[in-house]
DNA sequence: CCAAAAGTGTTGCCGGTACACCCATGG
DNA sequence: CCATGGGTGTACCGGCAACACTTTTGG
């Protein structure tokens, strides 16, 4: 029996840290909610199957992706081991695939529907290990836009934690510990002062 | 291609932090060291594959065993995905079976003989990995008997973080964070003043 | 003129680090 | 008496959390 791979693709919208999920359309569990993946093809590894599927599912690539942690015997009659990934995407980029046999949707880490194959513990894990990474690395990076304000920055980080933050002290650190530096420019968004954008000083996982 | 398992192995000995390796008798690779480690057995988990491995190796049990990363195309022609563990034990209770087709022996990390299929990689990742968790939880526990001295402890610390301690700040850290406490009972140990014997408060992995 | 977000400093506390000496024992 | 490891307290520093008001803009 092949090994497969799954992808927890994890945004951050208006409702919150949400998950991608596929509404299953074959055997087995039809009708059932299951995060992307499959099994390997024949002579690729498992990087490049991981890849793979993300691009296939949301169209984007050179985001944050890591391999998380490997499972077996999830109930999945198709693969005996499955190594997951979890990876970080800026909504606005990505174009979900809809088609009639194959259901794409962003669903809320805190109102997930019935999931096949244990999939929740891997969701669990996943988001346990995002919050873990938030605090000391700048893989936030792959949740914003090339340029951003740090209101947006920090809106992330509190949907993510759950936690409101101190807007000085969350500046501060960002800037002062050089997760994120200045552009230069500004932007006019609606009735309000216009707000410096900052950009992440570098687009690779970093432990800061 | 069935996917294998591999241990690292750790203990902490006089001559530094060292490794199981074992010298290769059948092909591929004969005469080379490599890890320990073998197929998953049919309709065996990955856990399980893990403990039996390690048992079979030092004849322990009940020690700090964790999953570390899933590689593949190590180029051993008998498995295409390779899951890695790494453990840790008390050299003390390690009663390592020598064979004449399969010797099994400690050597320093920092002296490590040519290794087959790329197992340098790996060891150098579970070292990193056992550094960082040294940091932050209690996994200690499984490289010092029940009962040591804080002294012992020390130099269990300073040979795998490879600097030197303040032994001052070191016991105030470890027994005002709960790691470790008294246990009432002193050690007399040669030429010197009895040593308080600690143990440590939970010996399950904990982040402190 | 009002609503909404942008931007900006200071203070206190706590945890971490640096540092040196006396004590008990066995040989 | 000496060699060896056991055991103890203090002072400084830096990072982190708490805290409130003014500014700019569009409607």
């Amino acid at each position: 029996m092949p090994a497969a791979v799954i992808v927890v693709i994890f945004t951050v919208r208006q409702d919150g840290l949400s998950v991608l999920l596929i509404e299953r359309a074959a055997e087995p569990c039809p009708g059932q909610w299951a995060l992307p993946g499959g099994v390997l093809q024949p002579g690729e590894s498992l990087d490049s199957a991981a890849i793979r599927k993300l691009a296939d599912e949301t169209g984007v690539s050179d985001v944050f992706l890591e391999q998380l942690y490997t499972f077996d015997r999830l109930g999945d009659g198709r693969a005996d081991i499955v190594v997951t990934y979890f990876a970080l995407v800026d909504f606005a980029r990505t174009r979900l695939r809809s088609e009639l046999t194959w259901r794409p949707a962003w669903h809320p880490v805190g109102r997930l529907p019935p999931l096949a194959f244990e999939n929740e513990r891997i969701v669990a894990y996943a988001e346990e290990r995002l919050r873990s990474k938030l605090a000391y690395t700048n893989v936030a990076y792959s949740l914003l836009p090339q340029r951003f304000t740090l209101t947006q920055m920090q809106h992330v980080y509190e949907t993510i934690l759950g936690e409101q933050l101190d807007k000085r002290n969350f500046r501060r650190r960002v800037v002062g510990l050089g997760i994120v530096q200045e552009t230069g420019q500004t932007a006019k968004q609606g009735a309000h002062r216009p707000a410096m954008l900052y950009e992440f000083v570098s687009r690779r996982p970093t432990v800061v």
